[in-house]
DNA sequence: AGAAGGTCTTTGCTTGCGCAAGTATTCCGG
DNA sequence: CCGGAATACTTGCGCAAGCAAAGACCTTCT
């Protein structure tokens, strides 16, 4: 009955940090969201798959790639791609090759929604986010943080 | 007809900060909430509840501070507190001086279990967050973010 | 007092999303 | 070439959570 060995208690600048991330997250996020959502109708994430889209070769990207980049379950993807798709921001596409896959492709409309998102987009992310941070700490967030986001996307 | 300015585009290490802080936040808290859940039965938004009100004094607070203090909805705190409260792990009162407050308060039951689920949320904080991060990167982060995530937390 | 207006919490309704199971397709050992 | 395992996506279902409105209560002004 041995048990697994106890890590040590958080000491108060591990606290603070983990606190720090999911509190300044979830306001962040919200606040973003909310202005997003009601100026322009636009979850955030499906902001971000058009963003993940547009910025891919050929302005496509496949289902599973695609979830990975947005942290999102597959079943959640195929729901948000089924509304994007319904609003015809986005097409699906079956691969040639590989009748398995399924590829989301950017409409042209979704590109001009898009375009027309990212102006709202991107004065929240600098009012809520960016502007109460110096150059060093932003630096600093994205070196400690960046790796911890990552997963091989799909390197086949 | 006069647009509101327009921000400039995020520069790259803006873009990398901004990346970084959803993806790894994503990334950290769906394993944790994994892992709590699995292990424990618990949400991690439960699990902080419980914890919060641990670290009160008279280990209760009123629904609106402890909304605020998980980044949750009016709402979303009275259906969760609901289900602690169904569970015996919290117990409403009502305030004696504004009938209109309710304090949530954590019973014998609920610090138990709290001591129980502890050792998890521990492990995976440190698992998938701490152990990724030197003690410079943890001190940063926690006075980047910090700020991010208060507000006065009703100081009547 | 009484009414008007603000504050705190709770309900009605709706949506987002994860897990588990299902379907379609490819890969691989025999 | 066939059958089993693996992969990629999609559906069934349930739960968590937000918004808007309602209900309960305090406060203040007339």
């Amino acid at each position: 009955m041995s048990r697994p060995p106890a890590s040590p208690p958080l000491d108060e600048r591990e606290m603070a940090a983990w606190h720090a991330l999911i509190r300044s997250h979830a306001r962040v996020v919200r606040r973003l969201e909310a202005e997003l959502e009601s100026e322009q109708g636009l979850t955030l994430q499906a902001y971000e798959v058009l963003a993940h889209l547009s910025e891919s070769p050929e302005r496509r990207l496949r289902m599973s790639d695609l979830a990975a980049l947005v942290v999102l379950s597959p079943s959640g993807l195929t729901r948000l791609v089924d509304q994007l798709a319904a609003d015809g921001l986005v097409e699906r596409a079956r691969c040639a090759t590989d009748a398995r896959v399924v590829y989301a492709a950017l409409t042209e409309k979704g590109f001009e929604r898009l375009q027309g998102a990212y102006p709202v987009h991107l004065r929240g992310v600098r009012r809520h986010l960016i502007d109460h941070l110096t150059p060093r700490q932003l630096a600093a967030i994205a070196e400690a943080l960046g790796p911890l986001g990552v997963d091989c996307p799909t390197a086949s």
